[in-house]
DNA sequence: GATTAATCGAGACGGTACGTCGTGTCTTTTA
DNA sequence: TAAAAGACACGACGTACCGTCTCGATTAATC
């Protein structure tokens, strides 16, 4: 049958495939990025470089497919933020992972190889945000709208600024070492934030007056 | 007279040196940042890669020299803050110009190729930090501690944190591409922050006269 | 039926071969040797460095190859010594021409850069006994050993030793330009080697009927 | 006055030289050639590679001249050969003791050495001929001449001719390594260069009728 | 005995070539 | 017929020496 091109070679190009991926992401993991290299990840899958070539356009692609592939092995499940009630609790909860997550040596290489390929690749970029940050961002903004609607943040408030004023400071005190990443931290943000955003005491008539 | 530190043998050294950043800079704002090679640098220097080798460990150091010498060469003069005495608007004002100094391409190509190496480097994300971060932080927060004692910031906020409100979006949006880098986003930025850290209400009466 | 050492995918190697080997010629002869580095016969046979250094261990092994590849060529085609009956004539014959050959200034030149890596390396040194040396001697051997049974030499006389003796003069004086190399010095080294070797007069009766 | 162009610093000078030319010699001694810098020459004698490039044009010409200076400290004593009345004798003592200097392996990566530089420098070439080759030539010449009056040797062979019939074999199996060198075959070129320069029997009355 | 000028050691400089590594393409052999 | 294996042209890497060029610090000869 084999709808597709080729007589049914699919197998071998799934699991090449996936050998590539797991090959890169431990590299990533384990070696200083500089090592992480077309030549390695073949060498580590067993493949030939030309099948990684046939793939992807650049290391970088690898690199950030490979992350890709970890976060949609997760995929269909709860990429949903608790919502408890309590806008303050949820959020501190889930900052509080956040910088768990950061504090990992194997994430931190991770993600560290992957910013340095996004941050020079306007193509990567965009795949990025498509397709990894955006779903999270999502996930995050209805627990936000949540909270507008139980008057516990501003209505009028952009949503997209609320979040990059949550987790951006978080992100470039990491990338730059700016600081230490405690779970305090984690905290004074959500406050931060809560403070700049909270909602409008007037919002009836409101006469100052 | 001249003190300094070597009794000055320096003329041939330092002629290299102003060429090899210069080189640097100019490759670095008109090429792609794989096209900046120590082969290329010095080349267009004029000068032999050892005397690169010699004097620097790595690209990574040789580009942050460069930028480093701009801001040297700016030395002495206002790192200073406007105070008109209303911190919005001088924040405003600051803002709009960062968000301008993003928007020109070769900066763009600078910083970006900066950050690449910074990211990746705790030395050089060290020596960054001390010595062109810090400067400005402390700049910045010398406005914000006038605005504290003018009682138009909280005189509690840690000031590291109220920084890194107001600068870290704007930086994560323009390293990821995650939005327009406009005058209104720069002000919508400072208004955040503002309310963020805003003077708390029960400072009592709290009028010095 | 291709048979030969490897199961022909040698296509492109062959060609590569040959460019590297010719270039190498092309540069021996025309240049001082100093200029006679891997990166100028890479570049002139069109070729990358490593394609050198993944067949040869250093340059005096490529310069070399690239002489023995000219014998080679010339391989299985006579490399007999006239034998018309007369030695001394026949010797003559060939010392002249050995003359002229080392009065060619490219061949000159070739020869010289031989030289130069073959004294200085041991199992170069080796190889060019085994492959270029050899085969020379034992034609020129077996015209003496000719001569032997013809009474024209000493039947007891140690071959090796005769060709050195007939040899090893005109060398040491070409390599050390230590005099003219003309058609009256071959003679004269023929007529002392003959000298040298001549049969013993009481070798008995001998008469080969 | 001082007759020479600068204020006598001779002293240093002459010191500074020895100093060379020891550490050229050492290193010649001891290591592989490649190693017989100019650099590492200038390190070992304690002196700036100025005050070589100074007196001599090229490496060759230092290893050249660190011979040289060996063989000068010889100077003024017997380079004359023995002279027992026993021609045949006496060759086969000096040829025996060449055969063992020849053995030497610290003489030999040093000649090989001054080999290399000489068979590619005509100029070194020429200089070695005059100031080493010849003086050593005139003293052998000299005892050939007196084994011509004492009608041990033909009275109308060329006398180089002869030399080089005697030295060249040996010379060059050890250069290309073409055979043990042993006082056997020091005998075996003793026997043959004097049977091919033998008095020509006719040397008695020569009645030419 | 202090001054002056040549010479030295030290080593940085602009270069060239080294031998290695990784890139992305191309070719051959295997399954 | 697609894949592994790996050769290929290319180009940058970081190192070693080259031969030239400053730069003070000795020297030794002159004042």
């Amino acid at each position: 049958m084999s709808s597709e091109k080729g007589p049914d070679h699919s197998r071998r190009k799934e699991r090449s495939r996936q050998a590539i991926l797991a090959a890169t992401r431990a590299l990533v993991a384990e070696e200083t990025y500089e090592k992480v290299t077309i030549e390695a990840i073949a060498a580590r899958a067993g493949v030939g470089k030309q099948t990684i070539y046939r793939r992807w356009p650049s290391k970088s692609a690898v690199v950030f497919a490979a992350l890709l592939a970890l976060s949609e092995d997760a995929d269909g499940q709860s990429v949903a933020l608790p919502d408890t009630g309590d806008l303050e609790a949820d959020l501190k909860l889930v900052m509080r992972a956040t910088v768990e997550e950061f504090t990992d040596p194997a994430f931190d290489r991770l993600i560290r190889a992957l910013n340095a390929e996004i941050a020079n690749d306007d193509a990567l970029a965009a795949e990025y945000r498509e397709k990894l940050a955006r779903p999270l961002d999502e996930a995050k903004k209805a627990r936000l709208r949540s909270a507008q609607r139980a008057g516990q943040l501003d209505v009028d408030a952009d949503l997209d600024l609320v979040l990059e004023v949550l987790y951006a400071p978080l992100f470039q005190r990491w990338l730059y070492r700016g600081g230490p990443l405690t779970a305090a931290y984690a905290d004074s943000l959500v406050d931060a934030t809560l403070r700049a955003f909270a909602p409008r005491k007037e919002s009836g008539p409101t006469p100052p007056a």
